[in-house]
DNA sequence: CTCCAACCTTAACGTAACGTCAAAGTTTTT
DNA sequence: AAAAACTTTGACGTTACGTTAAGGTTGGAG
């Protein structure tokens, strides 16, 4: 058990409180995101609650995957002498951008999910394949003119691909 | 129109015909993905058609995420002198394996979508508080008690917080 | 053939958010 | 008082390029 006193703890019991590492608290007060509240005879960073609960916020906007700057801007709102609903205000904004960014990155994904599956299911029709992959299109493929080849021409020569549309 | 011979060309037009940058196909050089056909007199790279396709390929690869160390994997897989058959069942374990982790990812910012959904909900009741944010908390957060001022002590004192769990 | 614009070359720094040593000083425990 | 555990600053590494910088090459025009 380490021992600060006052109440205050070294850095390495606030990281672990908040449920991060030393490393992270650093670099934030490098940031400007957080300092401590004073520093021991020796040098060592002596952290109140008032900064774990600060560092707590950082996180949990962090989890939501604001960037560090913009978790600067939005922190930084919090000194400003406002009422809560003023803030209230001007925080929604940033949440309400973050949720359709959020919504956006969803969308990518299921894009990229998409596309994914497509590809396996034409790899898949390749399985049975006995060709080598230096040789020229199969017929199977040339028959079926499946995006496998057209797409993805993982398997045969690319140069039948020149005059495909690669779309993906 | 740049020419040059054999039908060969030069990094640029490789560029702009597989929609990417010059410095991307440098890039790519450096990792180890792809090479040039050959060298002009001047020391200028000239590329065929099947360094194009096999740029296209990489660039699928990536629009599905893969990262290039992945991405190299993949495609020497294409050089080992394997059929078809060979070939798609151990790429398409690379395919399995990346849907797993979009549909990870997918998971994940559903997840970030609900505790912002859930924060900006929590903080529109704090739109018509007149209390100053050094203030402790208000009456209002007092009695419903809500993750606002539980998970997201934006607007009042974080000291508050000690005591509360804070989950988000 | 000479000139110029457009293209190319390598080199190297910058990015975001830390992880991971390293070498040395401090605090706490035994 | 020694040792264990913790802390300090400093600095390089990571990913996939973007962005200058300073200087050669090409290809077409005149």
């Amino acid at each position: 058990m380490s021992k600060c006193k006052d109440g205050l703890m070294h850095i390495g019991k606030l990281a672990e409180e908040a449920g991060t590492t030393t490393r992270t608290v650093r670099y934030y007060e490098e940031m400007g995101l957080i300092y401590p509240e004073c520093r021991s005879s020796g040098g060592f960073r002596c952290y109140s609650h008032e900064q774990l609960a600060r560092l707590r916020m950082i996180l949990s906007l962090k989890d939501m995957e604001f960037d560090l700057e913009h978790i600067k801007v939005i922190i930084d709102k919090r000194e400003q002498n406002k009422t809560a609903g003023e803030l209230a205000h001007d925080i929604l904004e940033d949440l309400n951008e973050r949720l359709k960014e959020v919504e956006e990155q969803i969308e990518h994904y299921k894009h990229i999910r998409k596309t994914l599956t497509q590809t396996i299911a034409s790899i898949c029709a390749c399985l049975p394949c006995d060709l080598r992959v230096e040789e020229r299109l199969c017929p199977a493929c040339q028959t079926l003119n499946q995006p496998t080849c057209q797409s993805v021409p993982f398997f045969h020569s690319p140069s039948t691909a020149e005059t495909l549309e690669l779309k993906l």
